[in-house]
DNA sequence: ACCTGAACACCGTTCAAGT
DNA sequence: ACCTGAACACCGTTCAAGT
């Protein structure tokens, strides 16, 4: 409150004209940003849906504080709306049946929500790199008696960016969401 | 750190001889606490990695401080350890290759831990009824003009508890990781 | 109606001083 | 080595007083 008030060039307290509160605040903020949000307009459903994914998350990734809000209160804006929207569009397009579509939503845009907030405290890049690479000894260097799982996997445990894994991820719960529709099916 | 050292009956100044800092303190608690998990021992794999991960869930969600910490920075304790060790003994059990195991485990740690903190703004009983009636309204009279599939979905938006749903999310993220394992076969 | 400054009730963290 | 109280630098929120 202080901090923005302070960019507005006004007292603090007159925030409090126009928002109820900090998360009333952030909320208002983040649905301001999700209207940059591109909706794709080129390839099939699945890569339509990661870039618009891709497209939120880079939103809340640019503003950590946001995305802790969007985590612990379902945001309810225009433009949250119309995203919700075109998420449950694609995954018509491609076929999944109504209820794993509306349980879908949530999942799927839970995975760049909290990849966002998981990258949330990089504070410096310096100390980033720091944090990262103390994991990585921690991994590679465990009691293969007492962790043979982790020991064995600690190559693929430590592989791949922030990036690549997001998209893997989103696969994994297309795939997922598919795999519930054709079990439905099969009932 | 105020409210712990009250609990101890210690001054909050003297916390900081035993931790860090609040995130050093939450891990600490985190961990200790993570050592009341039951590792299940009967059904098959996939029911004994969704009771294994909803009793992961069940501590976050008694705790939500904890549960913000858990997914900002990844916990590194010995009991959190044990938990990841035993989801990718599962995970191979159940014929996940190893890149999908050791990047599934992530995705399945996310769920429960995210979903704790949705819920973590659960306040009082009595707002949170409020706040979820209000959240069905808002769904329900969506302009079908604008938002044709919320609209159409409204049901299955609203529809299904907390534990419920979470099991879904867990057997989706599954279900996904499986079929990465059989598309990586393929090639 | 909107803004302001002061005040209130909190935080986490540091540090010199005690034992 | 461990604990303490005071102090510092912050928060969010409220409110009476201004214009």
């Amino acid at each position: 409150m202080r901090r923005i008030a302070g960019v507005l060039d006004t007292g603090h307290a007159s925030l409090y004209v126009y928002v109820r509160d900090t998360e009333d605040l952030h909320a208002q903020i983040l649905d301001a940003l999700l209207a940059t949000v591109k909706f794709p307009s080129s390839g099939n459903w699945r890569t339509r849906l990661k870039d618009l994914l891709t497209g939120y998350g880079e939103v809340l990734r640019n503003h950590a504080e946001l995305a802790r809000m969007a985590l612990s209160t379902q945001p309810n804006g225009p433009h949250f709306t119309a995203i919700v929207e075109q998420v449950l569009a694609l995954l018509k397009e491609g076929g999944a049946d109504d209820r794993s579509a509306a349980w879908g939503v949530d999942l799927l845009l839970l995975v760049p929500t909290a990849l966002a907030v998981e990258h949330s405290a990089e504070v410096s890049p310096r100390l980033e790199a720091e944090r990262l690479s103390d994991m990585e000894t921690r991994i590679q260097t465990v009691d293969p008696q007492q962790y043979p799982n982790i020991a064995r996997l600690s190559a693929d445990l430590v592989a791949g960016g922030g990036l690549i894994r997001s998209l893997w991820a989103l696969d994994v719960v297309v795939d997922g969401i598919l795999a519930r529709t054709a079990a439905n099916r099969m009932q």
